[in-house]
This record gives structure tokens, C-alpha cells and sequence, in this order.
DNA sequence: AGCCTATGCGAAC
DNA sequence: TTCGCCTAGGCTG
């Protein structure tokens, strides 16, 4: 589910429909029962993203933020009052739902959600990076630490200290789109090419907010103008590299590689990325 | 029914 | 570097 996008979609969405409602709170789990009763009758002010981080505010508390972090598996996701958002109805994994009279909220599976203060949420914000999504970003930040970094880009690029809201499909296409190796020390960088890197960024994750989809690959390079079927994979949209192991790289028809780095997959192209 | 995977993170080794 | 955690949904048999 959740690179930046995701949280940043959320965000916009979860403001539309619950800003200004009153709420009512409920888990069904177990697991977030005191502070959703905290919750119940109080009225939304709207939602924030931070990167991967999702703050929901509310009226009248002294922690005033459930703060949600999805994790690899949690999903959140709005509808309808009534509206069904998940094909199970298994309550004992349902941590937070949330209604007003016209719309729902569901959260499932999330590495975090609590309740936190607004010095909590400072604290949040102060320690990400710039995040590619919002408007106060200093990219500059991102560069001052990648450019007395020896670690690899393809790493600094996935710590959240650097760059806030880019995960492991934005990593794979960024640099392959901008022809960097993964494996280049933040050192290695320079300022010029780190720019191209960051405008690509905004541009990628500004249309994967709006679409709902990471689209990745130019017009020249989409598969029917080279040839092939079109594919769509989980993620929701026609991309480079990502979990493209094994295949012909859409450029140069060499096979994508793959390695895994730090726990993560990562995937390149050798030959269209070369050291 | 069981198996497998995943867009993440942090604690433990 | 590995491991554990959180779980839906697609796939295999």
C-alpha cells in the first residue's frame, strides 16, 4: 500500500470527508478501545501527511492526533456511509473505525496508531526529511546529507531522514529514470544531478497522488509503442524496473537485475545504470 | 486450507 | 544483517 502517495491521498481524502464532522469512534479490535473512546463525539479538524505519516486532528483533546504509520501491510481506506471497504468483515483485525452520518473509515493492520500531542507530531515532522509532496519541502536538506554521504544512493534515497515519503517503487524508478546507478555514494552525487533527482520526485509522486497509481515510464518507452502487452502490476501502474526482475529492461532489452539491499528489494537496470 | 508476498520499520544480534 | 510484527488477497493444490 504505502509509499508517500498513499499517506498524502489519504490526507486530502480523510480532510474532505471528516473535516468539521462530528466522529464517531470505534475498535472493533480491541487493541484501540480507550483511545477511540476518547474519540467518539468529537469533531475532526482534518489530516496531515508527513512522508510516510498520517495525522489525523481532533477538537478538544490534549493529544489531539491519532497518528497512523501503515507499515508494509496496513491499509486505511474511506467510503460512504455503508459502503463496504474490505472484502472481509473479520472484526478482530479491524483496529479503528471511524464514521460520520454521510461517510466511514476503516483501518487495518497498521505498524502504529496512537494518540500523540502536537509536540509528538513536531517531533515527527522535525526529524523527516523534506517530503517530495508537500509544499514547505527544503530539498536542500536532503542534499546537505547525501553529499558528504558514502553510503549508497539507493539507500539514502529509502532513509526517511533524507527523503520523507519515498519507498522502494519511487527509489527503483527515480534513479533509473535519472540513469543513476543505486549503488553511487551520496559522495558521488552532484548537486546538479541530485536536482534532477528531486524534480523528478515531486513530478512522479505528484501524479501518483492524483492518480492513485505510480506511472513511471514515458510515452516512448510504454510497452505498446515498443511492442508489447501492456502490464499492471499490484502497485497499479506500468513502471521501469520494480519487481521487473528477469524481464527486458523497456529501454535497452537487457535483463533487469535485482539484489537485496538493507532488507529491501532492489531493482535496476546494469547496463541502462551502470557504476 | 495452506502458502506466499508486500509500497515499512525498529529491536536485537 | 536478521528477525519479528502487522494482515489482505492472490495463488496453489
Amino acid at each position: 500500500m504505502p509509499e508517500g502517495h498513499v499517506t498524502h491521498r489519504l490526507a486530502r481524502d480523510f480532510t474532505s470527508d471528516f473535516a468539521g464532522r462530528v466522529v464517531r469512534a470505534s475498535s472493533p479490535q480491541g487493541r484501540f478501545a480507550a483511545e477511540a473512546s476518547l474519540l467518539d463525539g468529537r469533531e475532526c479538524l482534518g489530516a496531515e501527511a508527513v512522508g510516510k505519516h498520517l495525522f489525523v486532528r481532533f477538537a478538544d483533546l490534549p493529544e489531539p492526533y491519532i497518528h497512523v504509520h501503515l507499515g508494509l501491510i496496513g491499509k486505511l481506506r474511506l467510503g460512504p456511509a455503508g459502503s463496504r471497504l474490505f472484502e472481509t468483515d473479520d472484526e478482530s483485525t479491524l483496529r479503528l473505525r471511524l464514521r460520520t452520518s454521510t461517510h466511514v473509515a476503516e483501518l487495518r493492520g497498521p505498524q502504529w496508531c496512537r494518540l500523540v500531542s502536537a509536540a509528538d507530531r513536531d517531533r515527527v515532522v522535525a526529524e523527516s526529511g523534506p517530503d517530495p509532496l508537500r509544499a514547505d519541502a527544503d530539498p536542500e536538506r536532503a542534499w546537505r546529507r547525501i553529499e558528504r554521504s558514502r553510503r549508497p544512493v539507493g539507500a539514502l534515497l529509502m532513509d526517511q531522514r533524507v527523503t520523507a515519503g519515498v519507498g522502494n517503487i519511487f527509489r527503483a524508478e527515480v534513479l533509473f529514470r535519472q540513469r543513476i546507478s543505486p549503488f553511487r555514494e551520496g559522495v558521488g552525487v552532484t548537486h546538479r544531478v541530485f536536482t534532477r533527482v528531486w524534480t523528478d520526485l515531486v513530478g512522479l509522486m505528484e501524479y501518483a497522488v492524483a492518480t492513485g497509481r505510480i506511472d513511471s515510464v514515458l510515452p516512448e518507452h510504454e510497452p505498446e509503442a515498443m511492442g508489447r502487452a501492456p502490464r499492471q502490476d499490484r502497485h497499479g501502474g506500468e513502471v521501469y524496473v520494480y519487481r521487473r526482475a528477469g524481464q527486458e529492461c523497456l529501454v535497452c532489452g537487457r535483463e533487469v537485475s535485482a539484489v537485496v539491499m538493507q532488507g529491501r528489494n532492489l531493482y535496476w537496470c546494469g547496463h541502462c545504470q551502470p557504476r
